[in-house]
DNA sequence: ATTGACACTAACGCAACGTCAGCGTTTACG
DNA sequence: CGTAAACGCTGACGTTGCGTTAGTGTCAAT
């Protein structure tokens, strides 16, 4: 028979705990002595492991007092049930931590961003320095003719050129806030997003879903962006982020 | 200026959620009426989806507050502290679904085992039969002519084979019960475990470092396995656990 | 004037303990 | 044997991000 801090010093977890299993039923101690004093058996100290063990895999204690209280209970079906759990949660965070990196990567570079203007409006020095942001990306993956490439791309458009490519970006703004109503999913919206990819791929730099992923997190993250998008139509900016997420999703495989 | 609700409704949040931000001070309203209506303007909305940015990743609200408050925070840092964090969550999760894998494999064959033998006084038969739970995976991994090999192996050795095993599993068990005091990453009990392994492998099955990593944790899951460790040594069974995941670890790359 | 629809403010609930606070028990030491 | 240290006990609040009543007030329409 062992007293609380024994017991916890064995199993590694603190005295609170063994309260708390107490209380809501987890785990009672064998024995009480004529003061209270919880004293547990070799017994108590194996249910006690195993308490641990499927607790180390992330069961709520509340499912771990159904496997341990009734031997009838489907511990597999449970076990399977939770693992479905886990792989959720696993994805949810891949997807936090896809976000994160683009914000990131956008952050990074944003110090050569500090003109007034907003991408809409981008004068071409400033297109040219946002993608810029990308130039090493660009380059560890397809070479470096290719940011060369797009240097010439943007350098050699004209000013009617520009105005051009301006009015084509105006015209698929307006195309989606047409049908913001029906969702960042809806077709038309989706194939407005595709264009616009296209439009920045033709034009500027080759638009990676990555790269593409990370503009749309700019234009939440960025007030610079979201100010300038939401002129267009409140709450712009962030749907425009949600189809553009949506979109990449779609094309991911 | 808009009512909750619909900024609610905007905005794809509950009601609640608006008032809890009013709250704790991180999204206050730009105005209220008279009979005390919160009233929200379009540059609320904006910091909403900010906030709602933030969130997406998974930062605190307390984190988004500092974010958002103080404008010379360092989001940068603030971000990839997070990602780090994430990262480490991942890694937990991964870890979880793992020992779930393993103890699932385990219960999946389980009815073949419902023998009171124990592991290490197991019957040639049982120690088949336990060998049979890893049988598809093995052969998916190394072709079938192996599992074919495993079953040869058990079957051929001889009644005083048999005991000799015996002996040299409790030398073992007791090597590391000796120095249990030390740990379970302590480097004889680690050398002990090794040569555990060695010993499954050269006379059972190519014991994997999945399938022995598995052993493990059927060690403290099955409470047949439990007991009969436990005879050994109080706590001996999750000892070992610990020792073989230790054991795993160091052996991964 | 009544009736919905909508708004407000508490305040409890959840998960799994951490962390005091206030107070009794056991043990070791002089 | 007295006393202090070490240990034990029971509340009860704090944490995180809201969900969920509960009780009550306001506004627009009939």
């Amino acid at each position: 028979m062992y007293k609380v801090k024994e017991v916890a010093e064995i199993a590694g977890v603190s005295v609170r705990t063994l309260h708390h299993y107490d209380k809501i039923g987890l785990l009672h101690p064998g024995a009480l002595t004529d003061a209270g004093y919880r004293l547990y058996s070799d017994e108590n100290l194996e249910v006690l492991q195993q308490i641990l063990f499927f607790k180390e895999i992330g069961l709520p204690l509340e499912e771990i007092k159904n496997i341990l209280d009734r031997p009838d209970f489907d511990r597999k079906k449970t076990l399977e049930v939770h693992k479905e759990l886990l792989l959720e949660k696993k994805l949810r965070i891949e997807k936090m931590i896809q976000t994160l990196d683009n914000t990131l990567q956008t952050l990074k570079g944003g110090r050569k961003m500090e003109s007034k203007e907003l991408f809409n409006g981008l004068s071409m020095k400033e297109i040219k320095e946002h993608q810029a942001k990308y130039a090493d990306e660009v380059r560890d993956k397809y070479g470096k003719e290719m940011t060369e490439n797009v240097d010439k791309k943007t350098s050699a458009y004209s000013e009617t050129d520009w105005s051009d490519i301006q009015t084509t970006t105006n015209e698929i703004y307006y195309r989606i806030i047409a049908n913001m109503a029906k969702g960042p999913d809806d077709a038309e919206v989706q194939t407005a997003v595709g264009e616009w990819r296209q439009l920045i791929t033709e034009r500027y730099y080759d638009c990676t879903l990555e790269i593409f992923r990370g503009l749309g997190d700019l234009y939440v993250a960025d007030e610079r962006f979201t100010k300038n998008l939401n002129k267009y139509h409140e709450n712009f900016a962030p749907f425009l982020q949600e189809a553009i997420h949506h979109y990449c999703d779609q094309h991911k495989n």
